[in-house]
DNA sequence: AGGCGTACCGAAAAGGTTTTCCGGAACGTA
DNA sequence: TACGTTCCGGAAAACCTTTTCGGTACGCCT
């Protein structure tokens, strides 16, 4: 418990070797015999020695550790990407220190500070919302910006293809044969809502469809807005045969209307969400088809760009990653 | 981008003066002048120097890091504490490594090394089901379970009172007037399933209450099973006044067959859930009561602990947090 | 036998900071 | 003037590892 761990230099008593043959044998350098190197890793296995990584990261100038700056822990973006990142880095060379800045500026600051001050090798900063957020600025380490872009377009970001997001969505659904497609969706100021609209009006129009609904139903993010906009909807146009909701929780706001309508899913009214949330989307009555945005994969790729521009130097600009289409059974062909 | 940090040495040269009394300025050491502090610090300030952490750590035998080891990132569990633990640290101090061993057992070793050897000054273990799990054993630093107690009663663990949570959900039914309370909850393998479930029927035991259709419904910990359960049970016995559901999951499905059965909520019938998971439980229709495990101040609880722990010495055995409860419209007293 | 190349190992510096200990200056007192 | 105090500042060791460079031993060639 209060005994300090053993050093490199034990290892090298037990082994009767110097300091030196022993750091080098234990990392595999070719000036060291077998035989020596075997006692050497006997003596390390023997004491269990693991080495101090502070002090490796202090000459090598490089701590293995690189920074996760999110600005909403709690929200369900940040969640998937740390995890792709995580999986991606391995535990073997690199961890990742966790930071929340709960949206709040001075936090962000003080974290940063924190971090540089231990020296870690890279930064990925997590936003809470999909929209471009200020730069950090110039760092004595490279910066990914994902989910949330930043505003300086000299940075890296890495960004949900929305747009792409939003085509897929309508896409399916004309597959389907669906002709009279509403969308319902969150708010309008949100950079998200507003691309999911365009490219769903894109392949709308592509199709030479007209959106039902008469407009796109901006509102809130909440399963509330859409039972509210279901029930404006309907009373509009009663002929719909699918709706796009912006997100799952508005997705189930939908469902639940639909229900209450005696109007049946999918025979009737398909619907297809966004996010995957799966607790919502896998639980839905019955359950959702929806846009998956690849979150996982976007953390991963942060992590490989970030590893990538390590030592080495750092692109710029922002690039997209492509949703993907989650079929289950609220939607399905007509007929 | 590419410059190297400044060190300490070049704030000493610049306030003309050497290494050691810059160190001392710096850490509010006594020994130094006033005047001859305020040059330092100017000098520290101009070059916007900031202490290696990791040279500050090798010297002081202490790295300012702790490891949070989790099991299931992506549950609902995990974060709250983790959000708890990092609040508790603050950013001035203490960093938190996130390590996710996915559930395997070898990644958890991995990590585990890992984390010792980046000489952590303490650990945070926080399970994916709250049911015991194997302990790390002797550890070089002072380790906390949380959520998941470990199974060596010489360790420390922190764990929700489930079976207060269960007693609070039903005291609450009882104080709005209801007295035929229904119990559907999720896998009965799990301690969290059964615990709630005696609280329960400790508290109808003390009001002389038999529960309402005969049995605890154990199922799983689905929405799905949360509609069933609740069509066998109004089958079973239709003059229930009261549903404590296991979980928020459940309980939207067993609000989703009130509906369609026509029973109003919280009129004829109250619900209440467990988990407080708000996304799942502000949004149903009607918002709906619940027990919140205060997952939060479980991670900060651990964190302080853990704190206490460094330097000093650990306690051990079982500590529990109380649950609290959520009043929301899905319960009301009758009449 | 002398010279040379190769294979292996160790001494020592380096990385950036903290901390102990000591020396010098300034000052007051006898 | 001699001496004791107090106050400041610096030299150097320590933390643990990596890496460079030099040295030894040995076999081989001429």
């Amino acid at each position: 418990m209060t005994t300090r761990p053993v050093t490199l230099r034990e290892v090298a008593k037990l082994a009767g070797v110097s300091i030196a043959t022993a750091s080098k044998a234990l990392n595999g350098q070719p000036q060291v015999r077998a035989s020596t190197r075997d006692r050497v890793l006997r003596a390390a296995e023997q004491l269990n020695f693991s080495p101090n990584t502070l002090a490796q990261g202090l000459i090598t100038q490089r701590s293995g550790t690189v920074g996760l700056l999110t600005s909403d822990l709690e929200g369900r973006f940040s969640i998937p990407i740390l995890m792709g990142a995580e999986d991606a880095f391995g535990s073997d060379q690199t961890s990742v220190f966790l930071c929340d800045a709960r949206g709040d500026n001075v936090r962000e600051k003080h974290h940063l500070r924190a971090l540089l001050s231990r020296r870690v090798d890279g930064l990925i900063v997590v936003g809470a919302r999909p929209d471009a957020r200020p730069s950090l600025g110039e760092l004595p380490v490279p910066v990914i910006y994902a989910y949330a872009p930043s505003e300086d377009p000299a940075d890296l970001s890495l960004v949900t293809d929305n747009i792409g997001g939003g085509r897929l969505a309508v896409d399916h659904l004309i597959r389907h044969g669906r002709r009279r497609i509403a969308h319902i969706t969150g708010d309008a100021t949100y950079g998200a809502a507003q691309d999911r609209a365009t490219g769903a009006l894109a392949r709308l129009a592509e199709e030479g469809l007209e959106l039902a609904g008469d407009q796109v139903w901006f509102g809130n993010w909440s399963e509330a807005w859409g039972r509210g906009a279901t029930r404006m909807l309907l009373q509009r146009d009663p002929e719909i045969d699918a709706v796009f909701a912006g997100s799952d929780e508005i997705a189930r706001g939908v469902l639940d209307v639909l229900h209450q309508e005696k109007l049946d899913v999918p025979s009737q009214v398909a619907v297809i969400g966004f996010d995957n949330w799966n607790i919502l989307a896998a639980n839905a009555r019955p359950p959702l088809s929806t846009i998956d945005m690849n979150l996982e994969q976007l953390g991963r790729l942060a992590a490989q760009r970030l590893f990538a521009a390590i030592g080495g130097t750092l692109g710029s600009g922002t690039e997209t990653v492509p949703c993907r289409l989650i079929t289950r059974e609220s939607t399905a062909p007509v007929g």
